[in-house]
This record gives C-alpha cells, structure tokens and sequence, in this order.
DNA sequence: TTCAATTGTTGCCATAGGGCAACTTTTACA
DNA sequence: TGTAAAAGTTGCCCTATGGCAACAATTGAA
C-alpha cells in the first residue's frame, strides 16, 4: 500500500528528524485529516480551545492576538512544512488568546489533541517529533524576545529578509509590519533605508 | 530514612505537581548536589555547554546576554522553587548565548543533564516534570513576546510590579530596566510616574 | 476588464524613550 | 564606620517610531 499524495510531505518532515518506515507511518498517518481553507478563513478564534495540531501541506497559516488597544499582534507564520497551533493552549487546555488564519488558500493536515497525545505516548517516531516542535517552539521564541529588546526595527527587517523571505515576498505589508512590531508606515520608510 | 534539609524544597515542588512518594524521592534525589554561588558569581558563560539544571533553594540566578552593541538583555530570573537553565542550550547541546549569574547570595540544587535526562526516561514523576518546565519556559516566553511586542514600558512595569514584585524588591534597578527592556534613565522616570 | 475597496507611500508633526552630564544617594568593604 | 565606587535621579536635547492626512498603487469580485 502506498501513501496518499497527501501524507508525502508529512513522512518527509518525519523522516527527516528520525528513522521512520513508511510502511509504519502509514499505519496511523489517517489521524492526520486533510482540510481546505479559503484565503483569510479562520481555524482558531480567541476564547475557545485550541484542540488541534495542523501541519501545513500548502499555503500558510497566521498566529496573532489582539493587545488592549485593539492593535493586532502578529507572533508567527506557518508555511508550508511546519506546523501550526496555539500551542499553550493546546498543552494546557486552556483558552486561547490567539486567532489562528489562513492567509492564502491553504491545505492543512489537521489532527486532533487526543489523537495526537495517543502517538506520542504509543509512536516511538511521533514522541521525538512533539519533543522536537516544543523545543523548536521554545527556542525560536527565546530568539524573537532577544530580537524585541535589543534590536533596532531596521535589522529586525534585514534578519527576516536574510532567514525568512517568504515573509516579505508572500505576505501583504500591513501583516509583516504587525510581525516585525512596528506600524505600516514604519515599515515602508525602513523598507526605503534599505 | 528522613530527606535532607536541602532537598526538602525540591520535593515539595515535585509533590504539588504530581503525585510522589517521599521514599521513592530519596532514591534519585542525591543527583542533584547542592552549590553554593557568591553574589555576582557565573555559573555559565556565553560560548560554553550548558550540561546543567539549577533547582534554586535560596538566592536568585539572572540571565541573561550582550547585544552587538554590548548592551545587557537580561530574560529572566529565577528565585527560590524555580528552575534555572540555558534550555536553548541544554536541549540541542550547543553553545550557549546566554550567561547565568547569581545577583545574591545563592544555593542550588545542580544536576547534571546526563543524569537528569536518565531520571525523565526512568521516573515518571521526573517526566512529568520535565514536560512542566519545557511547557512553562514556553508559555512564560510566549507571554514576554506580546508584552515587547504590544505594551508600553509603563505598563510592563506595572505588570512586573502586580505579578513579579520580588523583582522590583530585591533586584537592583540597573537588573530591573535590562529586564523590562528600558535604559535605567527611563526606568527611573516611569517610577515617578506611578 | 473595470472600479470600489484595500493597501502602500510620504509629508508633517507628536511622543516615547535614549543618552549625556551633573548631581545625590546608596553600598560595600577596608 | 568612613569613604570610594557604584547606582539612581533629573534636566536637557536627540532619535526612532507613531499617527494623521492626502495621495498612489494594487487588488479582487462583479
């Protein structure tokens, strides 16, 4: 039995990280269910319970939340190969403070918390792979706050063009000012200096 | 056979979060090895391993590290019951960014990352734990992102005053303006604002 | 393909926070 | 416990970024 087109780029990203067979992932790559979103479509909304893990085949997802003054504030993209979710609120079954948003037409493989804790407790390959996108997750963050105190706004732009272009050749400006945290027209002056 | 003093407030941070037996504890508990730290003193330095977990009994560790423009970026302290490490670090076994320093007096309970990552496979409490201090560190960072990202330096300080008053109280000012991402010159006029 | 709506740019001024200097207060340890 | 060094405060001015308004460019749905 071969895999579905779907689950190609899933394997890959596994198989990556850990020995895997193809033929064990197939035995429960059904728990990860394909979904189609529509530009701007949302799959998380602040206030209710993140229970998924989405991983991206094609397209992208936003991760963002509103601060006091109704100032959105964007905290991560998802592109294709990585994975997306509100992932306190998933941990700790908690309330989300975040809106999770497709920004292209995205196709997503989406599987459920219980689903997913079940792997990780019963798929050797699966455990090394949630302890990898904790870590990933933890450590991308910790950059991103060294990034917020101490460097200025202009190299913040420079350090996504150089590591992370897709951010600025696929997204709309007003989305990569909110992630950089600066204001539309700060960013079209930086982007000037450049 | 009765706990040592010194490893009392580990056990009771272990027991509030998952349930332990006292005499199971005292099995695996002569890992950690107290140390005792001068104020001022490094534990861990930018471009060394750290190979390390610190349990703080007593005192305060600060991290923290220097921009290219030698400016101080301090991320975090971690007071009594609270644990203390380079996690970039410690996880991936690379060289580490950030130093540790103790800003007082300070005794820890160290264990070795050999010898903690054979007790997280070993003992399900340690496990337990282990997920908690990963789930933690990454809820805590999520947090401060939003803060730098969405709230005026007023505010976060207010927010440290309500939620993080040992800061403010024990830590000296310099520490404090580093931690909230401000010069000490601006620290001091947002106090007289309050 | 068009055109209303959204997004991006730029001039102008406002504001938050930075940096220096001079001064005061606190601290550490001889 | 005295004193030199460090830390904290404040006036003054500077710089980076914010915010409005007017305009230009782009977009996407009919």
């Amino acid at each position: 039995m071969t895999l579905k087109t779907e689950h190609r780029a899933l394997f890959e990203y596994i198989h990556k990280r850990t020995p895997i067979k193809e033929s064990d992932f197939s035995n429960y790559c059904d728990h990860f269910r394909i979904k189609t979103l529509k530009r701007n479509e949302f799959i998380l909304r602040q206030g209710a319970h993140c229970d998924f893990l989405a991983f991206v085949n094609k397209g992208c997802l936003r991760l963002f939340q509103y601060n006091e003054e109704g100032k959105v504030l964007t905290r991560y993209f998802a592109f294709e190969n990585k994975f997306g979710t509100s992932l306190s609120s998933f941990i700790n079954q908690t309330v989300s403070d975040e809106y999770i948003q497709a920004i292209e037409p995205t196709e997503l493989l989406m599987i459920t918390r219980k689903d997913f804790y079940e792997l990780v407790e019963n798929v050797p390959e699966i455990n090394v792979i949630y302890r990898d996108i904790l870590e990933m997750a933890y450590t991308t963050t910790v950059k991103r706050i060294y990034n917020f105190q101490g460097v200025p706004a202009l190299e913040r732009l420079k350090w996504v063009m150089e590591y992370q272009p897709m951010i600025l050749t696929r997204l709309p400006s007003k989305m990569v000012a909110s992630f950089l945290g600066v204001t539309p027209y700060t960013l079209s002056r930086l982007k000037s200096e450049l």
